[in-house]
DNA sequence: AAGGACACGGACTACATCAT
DNA sequence: ATGATGTAGTCCGTGTCCTT
């Protein structure tokens, strides 16, 4: 700096000198240069520099226009004279491209009467200039993430806000960062009906978002809810941050309703190693990492990167032959492991093995319980810690059974644990309170409720083993009288309600079922508002395709009708995820055809996606091996009401018979006889 | 037709950084 | 301290359009 100052001194003198005759000449017109005086001054200015350069310094010729191409300087005993410019022009003879004084107002502006702006901090030679560059950048990068990830991530609710305020309200980017920053107030916002068809296309797209991931923010900005590691575990990855962002979606979104592992535990175990720790295994860790590839969206989780169906196949095919390779050996893991991996297992529609499997399961927990009593209260802490964790892993198992039993309508004699139930999180300050955020978006901690909802999940599935076993005699589910379904029904459905808080008395057992399944459209309602549907529990599949089915018989009512409808786009989200959302979703297509009933038009745009796309070019059904009931047909075999009874009820059965023609048209055709839709009565 | 206003290609200069 | 170098800014000189 200290040179090129000297040097601009050294040159200033004569330079000054030179232009201010110049300046003499030029403010003799009204503007400084124009084609006429400079067409003068081209003939006339280098005898003027030259007369200039006579009198004042010898040295001085200056060239006054740019040299024409292909110019070159002769080479002179004279040194040119070299051109001034001033350190920073004004953004007004910036734009014009005209001499500026250098100093507001400079000359340009006081003649032409325009405001004139010096503004030194936007010369991005200068140090100070690239640093407001560089701050300006980084603002507008922040707020470029802020707005992908509420685009990614956020209800359509605040998304169609945000759209608002870019389209219709033409938001420069400093308002869009004070929408961001909480400065803009609900008030100012109402929603016009463009946007409203905005939103609504936006819910039923929402469903059939691509899988890849072209532009992660979240990777980039990613602090996984817990760091461990990817060795011994696992010999798919390598890549420790992969895995601790797996398990950490896996610790969000699944494990609050398949609470049989240890959190703690595990983690501590984990970390630790050391595969010969007592709670944690590669077994286990694989089949997690199964279950959590479905959350995911790298290619990274996906056996073969052409095959998106392929997603955490390599964890469940090591998985699978570390079971094999235990021979025999039962320890906690083992078994929470197995029962991660069948729940993936029935997940990707392979339910039926997943039948045969809960004996094994079963018989696995009875072995565990033999050799680990129900711990002693006078047990030193880590003892009771332990003990918990087992007594906690037989209750999961106790829980994922009578699921399935539910799920699949097949009764099973199914004990109760004679184990105790977690202790309350809820006011024992013992027992600290687990923090739980809807990782990877980042969001306030709350208290997660673990235990709390484990053992309401537990008291649940008693009633449900209960309900199970009084409604279906055995696993053929033989047909039952309307009246004694009733009776069934008013004795169990009081305890239901006194297990929920929020469910108003019902008069009948069709009311029941309809209520219940608006409840579910609620509840899905809810969680699609505050996280993404992306993220929910796989567990959904089945809830939400009982619902669908419900909803099915009476579609006449509009507020039965526009659950059906969110329930359905919800089915196809859910149906990218887990292959066995895909059946129940076509069997309830072919269903609807059967039953003749008309499904809302507002389904119609992705059902026949659904159908001519991910349906028919993969022919699904052949790798499907699942016994989910086709509950439309269940329910009239079991109450006697009808038709559907030459049809097969499991899922693979039913699709084998029924999916083989080209085009649902023709089931109108086909001479099955059905009954028209039960309607409740 | 004369002359003013404006746009802009590209020669030239300012600035920061690096090597010596 | 000085010179070489690369990048970004300045503005000369010319062409075109519009107004008087």
């Amino acid at each position: 700096m200290v040179r090129t100052a000297e040097r601009t001194e050294k040159h200033s003198g004569y330079i000054l000198r030179a232009y201010s005759n110049l300046h003499i000449q030029q403010s003799a017109n009204i503007r400084p240069l124009n084609a006429q005086v400079c067409a003068w001054s081209y003939q006339n200015r280098s005898e003027v520099a030259t007369s200039l350069a006579v009198m004042t310094e010898p040295n001085i010729a200056r060239s006054l226009a740019p040299a024409p191409p292909g110019f070159q300087r002769r080479p002179s005993a004279e040194p040119q004279r070299q051109r001034k410019n001033i350190s920073t022009a004004c953004t007004a003879c910036k734009a014009r491209k005209w001499k500026c004084t250098g100093s507001a107002p400079c000359n340009n502006c006081v003649r032409s009467n325009t405001e004139c702006i010096i503004d030194e901090l936007s010369d991005n030679r200068r140090r100070l200039g690239l640093k407001r560059k560089l701050e300006e950048l980084t603002e507008d990068k922040k707020l470029l993430v802020q707005l992908v990830e509420t685009l990614r991530y956020s209800s359509n609710e605040h998304v169609m806000r945000l759209l608002d305020l870019i389209r219709n309200k033409s938001a420069s980017l400093d308002e869009i960062k004070d929408y961001f920053d909480g400065k803009v107030t609900d008030s100012e916002f109402d929603t016009t009906p463009e946007l409203q068809e905005v939103h609504d296309r936006l819910e039923a797209r929402a469903s059939r978002r691509s899988s890849r991931r072209l532009l992660d923010v979240t990777w980039l900005s990613n602090i996984p809810v817990v760091e461990v590691p990817a060795h011994p575990w696992t010999t798919v990855t390598d890549d420790d941050g992969l895995v601790s962002f797996l398990i950490s979606l896996w610790l969000t979104w699944n494990h609050p309703f398949c609470n049989w592992i240890d959190r703690d535990l595990f983690i501590r175990d984990m970390r630790s190693k050391n595969t010969n720790c007592t709670f944690c295994s590669p077994f286990l860790v694989n089949s997690i990492l199964t279950k959590a590839s479905f959350y995911c969206d790298y290619p990274e989780v996906l056996d073969d990167v052409n095959d998106p169906e392929s997603k955490g196949m390599h964890f469940y095919r090591e998985a699978k032959e570390l079971f094999e390779r235990q021979d025999g050996r039962i320890t906690i893991p083992t078994i929470q492991g197995y029962a991660t991996l069948l729940t993936s297992t029935a997940l990707i529609g392979k339910d039926r093995l997943v039948w045969l499997s809960l004996g094994q399961l079963g018989r696995m927990v009875a072995d565990i319980s033999s050799s680990h009593l129900p711990m002693q209260l006078n047990s030193d802490e880590n003892k009771r810690v332990e003990g918990r964790a087992i007594d906690n892993t037989i209750w999961g198992v106790y829980n994922l059974t009578a699921m399935f039993s539910t799920i699949f309508m097949k009764p099973l004699d199914l004990k109760k644990p004679l184990r105790p139930r977690l202790p309350s999180d809820h006011d024992d300050e013992d027992v600290s309170v687990v923090a739980w955020n809807p990782y990877p978006r980042h969001g306030d901690d709350q208290p997660s409720h673990l235990a709390c909802v484990f053992n309401s999940l537990s008291k649940l599935n008693e009633l449900n083993v209960e309900a199970t076993r009084r409604l279906l005699k055995d696993e053929s589910r033989k047909a039952m009288s309307r009246p004694d379904i009733e009776i069934v029904v008013s004795s169990i459905f009081p305890r239901l309600q006194a297990w929920t808080i929020s469910s108003p008395a019902y008069s009948s057992f069709a009311e029941t079922c309809v209520e219940s399944a608006l409840q579910i459209a609620q509840m899905i309602r809810l969680y699609r508002s505050k996280w993404s549907i992306e993220f929910i529990s796989g567990t959904a599949v089945y809830w939400v395709s009982i619902a669908l089915f419900v909803l099915l018989d009476d579609l006449e009512n509009p507020s039965n009708r526009r659950a059906f409808i969110d329930l359905c786009s919800v089915a196809m989200a859910l149906s990218k995820q887990w292959f066995l959302a895909k059946g129940i979703l076509r069997m309830l297509q072919i269903t609807a055809k059967q039953m003749r009933v008309s499904l809302p038009p507002e389904t119609e745009p992705f059902l026949q996606d659904f159908d001519s796309d991910m349906w028919r070019q993969e022919r699904g059904r052949r790798r499907l091996s699942s016994a989910f009931p086709n509950f439309s047909l269940l329910f009239q075999r079991v109450t006697g009401a009808g038709g559907g009874l030459n049809d097969p009820i499991d899922l693979d059965k039913y699709l084998e018979k029924l999916d083989n023609f080209s085009k649902l048209e023709d089931l109108s055709r086909l001479e099955i006889a059905h009954s028209p839709p039960v309607t409740p009565s």
